[in-house]
DNA sequence: ACTTGACCTTGCCCTAAGGGCAAGCTTTTA
DNA sequence: TAAAAGCTTGCCCTTAGGGCAAGGTCAAGT
């Protein structure tokens, strides 16, 4: 019987992510037993993979749930797919620069640290943070 | 009359970010009127500014607290703050190689859209996404 | 004095993607 | 047959507030 967590061994998915797909609506409920257990079938496996996959490319579980609810009406998915890359690829570029200037100013205020030369009159609490910039 | 609108409006935060700094004990709760209107001293002000620009330096709220805990025993944050300055650094340059890892697989999936060699055979939703590494 | 608008109070729900735990069944294994 | 492992739901937790609601309060204009 394909139970939840055998599915998840399957995956690399936990149990509990897998009944969090389906109560957002990412998989269909499976079948139950009479005791009330899921029961999967072997065409679930490669649909989590591919949440999977998205998930890796850095969807989140709802832009995942848009591509998903368009292949169940039958309808290509990969114009979506197409939209959702571009606008992660600017979205991580961003984030990049975010993250190196971030970096720089982080490399700032540790050097300030060292060199310990302004570090006399009016800091509240730490002069190494509190030289940032003008913020 | 130095109000929580007062000081949102001098220290740049919204008044539900003062009071839930407060709530997190980063500063100390301040007076109240017979009616419970927050009446801040301007001595609070510096502080609030302080949080502002650890925050710019990608610091934690609980990681702010704990500089200011140290300060207001009494003693130097200094030591803690270059401890977190070099933890952040580590990190924030373990995210950039991260997001630029991330940025290449994004890369190579999209390019995959335009070459549509590959698309033939087996996908399950979009061959873009699912022609990803082997995850 | 009265009203109105701006401001304050608390409290609750919301975000993303699950992790962790608890109480109570069920299935499997020894 | 009893214990171990697995399943069920449900609730609380994470970040740093945003948004809204209901109700009390202050300041200005009439």
């Amino acid at each position: 019987m394909l139970t939840v967590g055998r599915v998840a061994e399957q995956t690399g998915l936990s149990p509990k992510a897998i009944r969090l797909y389906e109560a957002d609506g990412l998989i269909d409920p499976p079948e139950r037993t009479a005791a009330g257990y899921r029961t999967y079938t072997a065409t679930t496996l490669p649909v989590l993979r591919f949440i999977r996959q998205a998930q890796a490319l850095g969807l989140s579980l709802k832009e995942i749930k848009r591509i998903l609810d368009l292949q169940r009406h039958g309808q290509q998915p990969c114009d979506l797919v197409i939209d959702l890359l571009d606008e992660h690829l600017a979205q991580v570029d961003q984030r990049i620069a975010d993250l190196q200037a971030l970096r720089e100013t982080l490399q700032t205020a540790r050097d300030r640290a060292d060199h310990a030369a302004d570090r006399g009159q009016s800091a509240v609490v730490c002069h190494i943070i509190e030289a940032t910039g003008t913020g």
